[in-house]
DNA sequence: CAACCGTTTGGTAGCGCTGTCAATAATTCT
DNA sequence: AGAATTATTGACAGCGCTACCAAACGGTTG
């Protein structure tokens, strides 16, 4: 027959009791809401706690209560720097909680997310961090049905899950080509890598801006389903000019694309903004030192990650957010790259 | 008395083992070792897990086996593009295999990490990264006495915990130092930022081939403890020119630095290379595509975090890496910005 | 003084799985 | 063929904690 399992020195939850001199349910409680003990044994309890070392056994705790303290993130990039600062943002905001993180990694691919998001809710997480609003009908299903918080973000649209914190990526590119014609730049071209629904989305606001001001033009696109870089930038750059050696302005969906035009125009002894105008997007921190210095659309990725985190944790502490879907907005970053030295 | 949870339309392990027929330990067994099924069991156990669509709880595997399928990781940072790759790296590792990951960011604190490390061993990881070789002596001993595969990376020294995997960043600071002599650069300054323990050891490799040069004087280095940025990297930049303005040539301990630097010598209309060279460290992707091209220190930080990942499922699985100390070494990429045009 | 109420504490069982050992079936060996 | 292995399978208990209920306690009230 089995044997009992010895565990030596091991400090567990009764052993607190013991030396506290309570019962082990009066000791769980303690950790899990002190206000609910008497001064007296709250006091007791912890001080046996930290002379024994106690640190709970989080399986056991997951198991008999049935949760877990884990957050669960899908994001779709490890590499992009859009998503090191959300997750910068995640991370701060729940430092020093007692909520861990579980991130994954959905590579743009929303079945991959889908099967992601079964794994995580199959081990029951206090909350859920999504990235945009494009989910499959099944995720989408899943995640109504589940009864933890859910944030989605990067984005905000008109039926969230839950909660949602992001900006309008058509108005934020809109705003940047309302910039750059007000400028007095006309031909302006626009350079997309990687079109995920959020940078397919910026190509809207920009076709909606440049249609509105009659000049709309698909020549002026140059687009690629590669994932971005400053390399790429200064490709697609050359292949816009190749296309349209006209155009006196580009609008880059992000910033890496931004900086490998402006080398290009170097290269090519192009002044700019004289010559060409460059906007990017995202103003990473680059972008206001650059020579000349670059303009972008600024989107507060490090707020937006510590938002989500804390909208997740105000709901698991009965505190709902009363503003379910939060606009954080944008600001377009006027810099030299697309200002007319008139 | 208590009453019996009602656990509804869950699925266990036990409802799967008696659909398929065979006890819960066999059923059991399947998910960890098939092998050790026979064919036709196997079979059965798979269909049944199938066809139910069961989740294993790993909160129970935890509590019962003792272990978990977690491996950490503790990294300093989260913003640094660095690590970010080493990230991905991991993550590409192990995806697929049923371990997960729990990071954690040290922020270049060495009692944050030990606080961290006693965290995450209390709850008995699978495996664990650490970054770098400078731990607190109670981190050291503390990883001595655990047992669970223990990967350092970033950097390689004397006497590993456990495994390690990085390459010598004194070397491959000595290595671009030789390679600006080698071009007749003579009075080279030295950028620095944050100053973590690698940095530091950059720098040392810089003082010694400057020393061996007979070319070292401390008026050519500026150092901040500053996070990076480019921005930064602009602002060293000209307080080394302050303090030094006949320097020819500029190593920076990382690319935004050097990319700084390179804005600066434009805003001060300076060519580069011919009246200043600039070298940077890990080879960022940008770093090619600059113009001019700028010439860096290739590290291979994918590979490092992937090997390490690797390293740590290869001890898990009982085949020890032969060599628990990997030098990924390091490659000095020649480019524009550090080649004199003779 | 009994009845009542809210607060604090404890007893019991069980969360879902696996470690240990033993039993049985299938093979191999002499 | 019988013994000795080896491969499969199963029984049982328990991992460390918390949900649920009940009891004890302290204070009021009529």
């Amino acid at each position: 027959m089995a044997r009992k399992r010895i565990t030596p020195g091991k400090i567990r939850l009764t052993e607190v009791a013991k030396l506290a001199g309570v019962s082990p349910i009066t000791a769980s409680r303690f950790f899990r809401n002190p206000e609910a003990l008497s001064v007296g044994k709250r006091a007791r309890v912890e001080s046996a706690a930290k002379e024994l070392g106690y640190v709970p056994n989080l399986a056991a705790r997951a198991l008999a209560s049935q949760r877990t303290e884990v957050i669960g993130v899908l994001i779709p990039s490890l590499t992009n720097n859009v998503f090191a600062d959300v997750l910068r943002g995640i991370y701060d905001a729940l430092d020093g909680s007692r909520y861990s993180i579980q991130l994954a990694n959905t590579r743009y691919s929303i079945l991959l997310e889908e099967r992601l998001l079964r794994l995580f809710l199959a081990q029951k997480p206090a909350g859920l961090i999504v990235t945009g609003i494009n989910q499959t009908p099944d995720s989408r299903s899943i995640m109504e049905t589940v009864d933890c918080p859910i944030v989605q973000i990067m984005e905000i649209g008109p039926s969230p899950v839950d909660m949602m914190i992001g900006f309008s990526h058509f108005d934020a590119a809109k705003a940047a080509i309302s910039h750059l014609l007000a400028q007095g730049y006309r031909r302006i071209g626009f350079l997309g890598a990687r079109m995920d629904p959020r940078v397919q989305r910026r190509l809207d606001g920009y076709r909606f801006a440049m249609t509105e001001a009659g000049l709309f033009d698909l020549r002026l696109i140059v687009t690629t389903a590669i994932p971005t870089s400053v390399t790429l930038g200064g490709t697609l750059f050359a292949d816009l000019l190749a296309k349209a050696p006209d155009i006196d302005a580009v609008f880059c969906v992000n910033d890496d694309l931004a900086l490998g035009a402006l080398f290009e125009c170097k290269r090519r002894h192009m002044a700019v903004p004289e010559q060409m105008a460059i906007v990017g997007f995202n103003d990473l921190e680059f972008m206001a030192s650059s020579e000349p210095t670059l303009s972008s659309v600024r989107t507060n990725r490090y707020e937006m990650g510590r938002n989500a985190a804390m909208m997740v944790l105000e709901t698991l502490d009965g505190r709902r957010p009363t503003e379910p879907v939060v606009d954080l907005g944008f600001s377009v970053m006027e810099r030299q790259s697309s200002t007319r030295r008139n």
